[in-house]
DNA sequence: CTAAAGTGTTCCTGTTTAGGAATACTATAC
DNA sequence: GTATAGTATTCCTAAACAGGAACACTTTAG
């Protein structure tokens, strides 16, 4: 994904985030600058500088001729997600009753999905987490994980390298790089892997015959790493 | 703005939206369920739980037939917003260097994007704020004023009503209920007002003459508020 | 067994909306 | 005259939105 399309992502058109690039660049211009700049008919120019405006990109310095600058990067980012933080809790508290979550068996799929979905289950966890994975996938879990040592978290690891995560218990065995175990407050489970990218499929279930089957095997997994190694605890 | 339309703020279609809806009161249903609960023909119905599935919004229970599953609303906003988060760092990585800020006259218009200033000023002050404005307008900024209190930030406070704000020096008088005078740090000033919503307009600066023009201001307000009431400083 | 209901998919049509390209006009300054 | 600045308008294309027909298969009820 290059610039404009990161752009398009926070609400703006292809040209207004060309638009937005010119004028964090080169600085504050007239219309006619940006047009030039830009090769954007001067029509389309003066259409996206006053869209930009509308949604917070870009400010108006006033004069006999109008020149636009660009809203600091960060400062735009930060304030669209403030906005979403907003709508959220609109919609929180506008949202009908939710019907009981189910018992049965979900897939969660693609990889966006599933790391989301692990992010979940640490962020909502109240007392631990036992999770058998690699480094690789484990990468993006550490700010969750600490966040959750913070708060007092218990937390297991199963994984292939050392790993520094003060307060954890971590053990280490070759681990297949995309396959994924994590069980929560002995409450939920996913397993699966994210070896096909946007196709990878992972179960998820708070079904109790699962979760502790789930148990009985990392418990199983952690004695035998124990007796193997004489206890390769880190 | 109802809940649907809410729910396309976070990406989805008005259909998909209807039908999230439907998924979270009525629990998981098929395909065909979901058309009959939503008046939306069978075949939209099927594609927007495709789509659902994509966007991270829903979850399939796979069967002889297929149920499908809302993703927890709160899950769903936070999932959607963890991702601006990251995209926000992508860009910042990737964005060219910025030429230098302006030091002219910014015109900032609409009610969102002053309130969006005000609390990036807060947030980005490094030693002290000066702010003097009505409760109304204030409630918006408590979060950022107390956040600031807590990273050590100087916050003078001229407003209409008795605050509580530890650690913030607070002086009352009549304030005209949509004006803004804030300044940031000796760096930055913002003023005007947000009475005409969508367009109102405040001016923007760090033009250090009215800078001075700002701190004159605020003192001598100070001074006559203390020589009025002996000193009505909360 | 048959018929009806349920499930899933493909294909089609029509309308509306949004993004983008381009042209033309007015106004001002040199 | 040219260059700059701003606005209005038209046209085109793709996507979104909405609805429906038709087909095939599975499950359920009588």
């Amino acid at each position: 994904m290059d610039v404009v399309e990161l752009l398009t992502q926070f609400n703006l058109t292809r040209q207004e985030a060309t638009i937005y690039i010119a004028l964090h660049t080169e600085g504050d211009s007239t219309g006619y600058e940006v047009a030039k700049l830009t090769g954007i008919s001067r029509s389309n120019a003066y259409t996206s500088l006053a869209s930009l405006v509308d949604k917070g990109a870009a400010y108006v310095m006033e004069g006999s001729a109008n020149r636009y600058t660009a809203v600091a990067l960060e400062e735009f980012c930060t304030n669209n997600i403030r906005r979403m933080q907003e709508l959220k809790q609109k919609l929180i508290s506008v949202m009908p009753q939710a019907r009981a979550q189910p018992t049965g068996y979900i897939t969660v799929k693609g990889e966006n999905h599933i790391l989301d979905k692990m992010q979940t289950m640490i962020v909502e966890a109240d007392e631990r987490v036992y999770l058998s994975l690699s480094k690789k996938i484990l990468e993006h879990l550490l700010p969750a994980l600490r966040d959750g040592l913070l708060r007092g978290i218990k937390v297991v690891i199963i994984t292939d390298i050392a790993l520094d995560l003060p307060g954890a218990t971590i053990y280490r065995a070759d681990k297949e790089a995309n396959q994924i175990r994590l069980i929560a407050d002995s409450t939920d489970v996913l397993t699966g892997d994210i070896s096909d990218g946007a196709e990878s499929t992972c179960l998820y279930s708070r079904s109790k015959n699962l979760i502790d089957l789930f148990k009985d095997a990392l418990r199983n997994e952690i004695t035998l790493i124990e007796l193997r190694k004489g206890g390769n605890k880190l």
